[in-house]
DNA sequence: CACAACTTAATTGTGCACAACAGAGTTGTA
DNA sequence: TACAACTCTGTTGTGCACAATTAAGTTGTG
């Protein structure tokens, strides 16, 4: 193997690595922001959809959030356990699981509305490098999914 | 508040969020093809640290992959049960405890040289790319941890 | 209508991550 | 030397994430 090549996968492993590393870092940085809410970040996540859509399935949410109901329903169940959502079968589809906010769910987004703010002062980035990052956030993401998906022999 | 800012808020919480879903995509990517290996992610980045330095305490190891051990005694004795390492009490000081490779957790690096090329095909990404999104990772990183840091107040 | 195929959530089990705490060992200093 | 402060690992409890499975409900087709 040529010295270029090891060092291309050496490269690789360091990105994931900084990935990893990166994420966990935002997460302790939310962490006491949120505490102040009563919120986790992935909970954060999920009532910031609420608050953009009122109202949502948790199929809905789960293609939002990119996560499972494995991941969801303990979550939802937590932040209905804590007043901020209610959760109802739909009379449509008893299938489906409706997320409404509380008229507390509501009320919370006003606390959480300086928390992007300070957020984005503790990255330390400009408008232009955050524009730059979620651009490779993105095109990663899109190539891994590519990736995973045309592995998996469909039906 | 201005449209602007606005935006700007907006555009944080995307990036946070990108950073969480992209972190996951690369778990699911290296999913399939670390359990040929029998190993998680974390428990890989173990046994790449250990690759590279042969023996580490419980301490290094924290320090190099960020971990508490809280994270890494479960992970360790997981490895240890699947006879890929050993774990010692130092004789030098007996509060740390050494990692050691078996010839077994040796062996298991032949079969993870391949790893990384399989999965720096599915970012889909340029060398040069690669090196701007570490970067660019790195530097959020090291923001975030001054921002925390500076946040605690210290004894 | 009947029944197979599909959809949607929930559950269970495994593993990662961190906070808070406990406990043994070490070190510096009065 | 005695003892306080510190270091290092481990444990417990909480929560996230996903795979595999189960259960209930819906839809399409013979």
């Amino acid at each position: 193997m040529t010295t270029a090549s090891e060092e291309l996968l050496r490269l690789d492993n360091q990105v994931c690595f900084a990935l990893h590393a990166t994420s966990r870092a935002f997460d302790a940085t939310y962490r006491p922001l949120l505490r102040d809410l009563g919120l986790t970040y992935p909970q954060y996540l999920a009532m910031l959809a609420l608050w953009e859509h009122g109202t949502l399935t948790v199929k809905e949410l789960g293609l939002a959030l990119r996560l499972d109901s494995g991941t969801l329903s303990p979550l939802l169940k937590r932040l209905e356990a804590a007043g901020l959502v209610r959760r109802e079968r739909s009379p449509q589809d008893e299938r489906s699981v409706v997320v409404t906010l509380t008229a507390q769910g509501e009320a919370l987004r006003e606390k959480a509305v300086n928390v992007p703010r300070r957020i984005l002062a503790s990255t330390g980035l400009s408008e232009r490098e955050l524009i730059e990052l979620r651009r490779s956030l993105e095109r990663v993401t899109a190539a891994l999914d590519a990736a995973t998906t045309e592995a998996t022999p469909r039906p």
